[in-house]
DNA sequence: CCTTATCGAGCGAGCGTTCGGTAGATATTG
DNA sequence: CAATATCTACCGAACGCTCGCTCGATAAGG
């Protein structure tokens, strides 16, 4: 358990972790997940034909959802889009609605396999920790950004069984901020009064960045100047008086 | 312009301004506006027919909408929950979108109508006017919960002259928060530093207590709870380190 | 008996999905 | 290696259905 003082010299300077380029999967990545998971709906066998065409269909029917919603995206659209027909797009999914959840798991699938996978050295201390998962969200959104759009977007609106595995994901990520806060709590980071409604209020502040992308862009706010942001407000929130007060502006020094 | 010992003080008694009660409008009332704004496309004359049957209209078309979203909702749908008739209907309304745009506008210019007409006493102090607009934005959602519901759901996916009208009302609800905490800074009520990004940052941290309404009612959590909190998490972002630890819990006393 | 408010069958358009057909790659055979 | 057979990946017309919306008929009140 550090002290106060200790704490805030600490925090002083920035804290520098490995940069997520290298864990930060690619669509093409994503793509190849997405046709391994789903073997026995997708006809084509041949790799090298199947996935970059899933990857043209993945891209353009998010593109297309993301300007008027899933619903309005229509396969005579997305046969457009691909330049296949409507029946060569059907070797790929089985329904529209199949479509839908290849991409919403692989979303919710991500966000757990990187989340979860901090750097060991990230994780020795509570604040650092919590600022690695606000950071780290942020940077994942921004590299797949239609992606998360999309999500976000279709999550409601759903069937019951496609809701209760977006609500799901939403609780996982929730409960990496509620762990790591109480951790810091126990262990005397955290003011020991830190609201328990803390947590569930961090995930908003993230899905504002990418769900209001354009207003930020509009504006020329950095990702940099918004997670250093979101970090200093939900530190301020949890951290003693005066560690708040050491608080420096913080974000992941760039490499290279 | 107080100084730190006097705010403390200040902050320390929960600030009580008048019940909303009075001034937030009913559903009825909604609806007499909306009907006054489209005279022109409402054929139906005699208001004593008009005014409960648009009602009844308005009410099932937001039920039916927040399961399933907008564009799911079938005017045979909404047919069958009015027990009116398909041509009926639009006697009302001349097309789908219009339905959307009476709603979509009358909640818009309702936030627009609340957050711009503070009691007077609660304007003096920049503290208690950022208290205020929170905690007012939270009850008036509250209120009419499905309608901002339907408001929040709809507003994305939207042909472009919709779509401004939501980034408008947005940008405004927006543009309150920053004149008030502009205010405080110049004042010497917050700190001189707070950042231009927490006003946009307050947005989606009320949307989240009406998006997302079921969690916090499964989980418990109450109205005044989650106004208190989100007022604590804003108010440490700008007060400075020393008003910040005044901090007591704070809502609008209830009123019995 | 005209005005007002409502009805409900029905229109054309567009939807997700299917399926018979085929070109070209691949495998099999002599 | 040429000829043949098989398979793979895709095409696109067509199907059944639902959609938003219209319009002539109709009922009720003054």
């Amino acid at each position: 358990m550090t002290n106060p003082t200790q704490r805030a010299a600490q925090l002083a300077s920035a804290p520098i972790w490995p940069p997520m380029t290298d864990q930060m999967p690619t669509v093409a990545q994503l793509c190849q997940s997405i046709l391994a998971r789903h073997q026995d709906t997708i006809s084509v066998r041949k790799p090298s034909i199947a996935l970059p065409r899933l990857q043209r269909i993945l891209e353009a029917a998010i593109d297309l959802s993301n300007k008027g919603g899933f619903q309005a995206m229509s396969l005579r659209d997305l046969s457009r889009e691909t330049g296949m027909s409507a029946g060569g797009l059907y070797a790929y999914f089985d329904s529209k609605t199949t479509l839908l959840k290849m991409i919403l798991a692989e979303v919710a699938d991500l966000v757990q396999r990187i989340l979860s996978n901090p750097p060991a050295d990230v994780t020795r201390d509570p604040v650092t920790h919590l600022r690695w998962l606000i950071d780290t969200h942020l940077r994942m959104t921004e590299a797949l950004l239609a992606w998360f759009t999309f999500a976000f977007m279709e999550a409601k609106n759903f069937p019951p069984a496609e809701r209760r595995m977006a609500v799901d994901s939403e609780m996982l990520t929730e409960s990496f901020f509620s762990a790591v806060i109480l951790r810091g709590i126990e262990g005397g980071a955290f003011r020991p009064d830190t609201s328990p409604l803390l947590p569930a209020l961090i995930k908003p502040l993230l899905q504002e960045w990418y769900v209001k992308r354009a207003k930020y862009r509009r504006r020329g706010i950095t990702l940099d100047a918004y997670s250093a942001e979101v970090q200093q407000v939900v530190l301020r929130a949890c951290l003693p008086e005066r560690g708040g007060a050491a608080l420096a502006p913080m974000t992941r020094a760039p490499i290279g």
